[in-house]
DNA sequence: TCAAATATTAAACATTGTTCAATATATAAA
DNA sequence: TTTATATATTGAACAATGTTTAATATTTGA
């Protein structure tokens, strides 16, 4: 008959439009700074209510942070005709900045904050970063094969650069590159990812 | 009359006790389960009182971060007589690690934590992160000039270098570190150092 | 011993996430 | 259409948070 196809779909449109909401307020007001209540009165609807679509603030969080992934990964695709992997390595690091320094508030969420990652070990719900992951470990991966990349440890090397793009990210996003004036943050990022392509990649004629 | 010098004493005495008594509750319950009430409780004192010590709870945070500072310059000051500047890039990278992981609350709110960095550039407080700054910044600097980084860029090298460190120091504490298994962490950072440091740096021969 | 300065307290405030009984609304059967 | 049942929504209440402040103890200097 139909109308419970309706009202789960109702539902789920609340879902949506309480997580839309959420993320307008988190850029806007800095995510610590969204409680509850200001997220039910952008929706003109009682605190309690968020109650029935999500189980805690968390579960919105946390819903925030899949769609993240899903942005991330969409992206990451976007080299999938890249044939030379140390090219698709370079223009994935640049493209990882690229997503973290513009879409802070995700980046922060996906991969720094506090209280998220913790729920996720209860679930098998990594799997969503676990796609992402794995596409950069088999770029590595191919790295290695064909003698780009002279050490056999996949998963440190792929663990160390994620590290790097990630430090860089991180120390951006929780302002902590006082040291060095605003506006030169990112020539300074663009030499730091060209020093590491060019210093931790073999070049062609040394296979 | 020396009465005053012990009032001043006390005081100082005091915030100690509040700074101390924070950070065990820090390492006990993890730093956002800790209030000014469980503090004033655990030194049995009104919540009014740390008030009088302290403008506000974030000034505790701040004593505790430059207290974390002292004591990673102090470690860094130990490689003062490590000659050779990759050998010290090389012990650097292993001795941050250790801290970081050893002293994850501290290193927490020295990089990671939110609201903390906010106030320091206000002040001019960031002078005790820039001095390790700076003691990493002349070791990259003298390989540069030796000719064991092929990269004039010192800032965009210094900077690279430390966001490889933080970066995999900071999805270890944030817990993003899901894909692999607990136990395999320490060998893989071990890995990606050993990575860096056979990579990014030319062999004595080719200078 | 006593007035002035200082330290400490307990109570109050506003704000937070969350729960829950009461109420309104929508649905299915008569 | 009316009625009973299920669902959705509300608003008040709770406990915990950081912080302020008027009242109270305590310490100080004469």
């Amino acid at each position: 008959m139909g109308t419970e196809d309706r009202k789960e779909r109702e539902k789920q449109e609340m879902r949506q439009l309480i997580i839309k909401t959420a993320m307008q307020l988190f850029i806007e007001k800095g995510m610590e700074n969204v409680s509850i209540r200001a997220i039910a009165d952008k929706i003109e609807y009682s605190p309690g209510s968020i109650y029935s679509y999500f189980k805690d603030k968390g579960e919105i969080i946390h819903a925030i942070h899949t769609e993240g992934f899903e942005k991330l990964y969409a992206l990451q695709r976007t080299l999938d005709d890249v044939e030379n992997p140390v090219e698709k390595l370079a223009q994935m690091g640049r493209l990882y900045m690229k997503f973290a320094l513009e879409n802070k508030d995700y980046y922060d969420l996906m991969f720094i904050a506090k209280g998220v990652a913790e729920k996720i070990t209860e679930k098998q719900e990594w799997e969503v970063g676990q796609r992402s992951y794995n596409y950069l470990r088999d770029t590595v991966q191919a790295c290695i094969e064909r003698g780009y990349i002279n050490d056999k440890n996949v998963d440190a090397v792929t663990f160390g650069i994620w590290g790097f793009v990630h430090g860089m990210a991180a120390l951006i996003i929780r302002g902590r590159c006082a040291m060095m004036p605003e506006e030169f943050i990112e020539q300074t990022v663009n030499g730091s990812l060209h020093f590491m392509y060019t210093h931790l990649i073999n070049n062609e004629q040394s296979r």
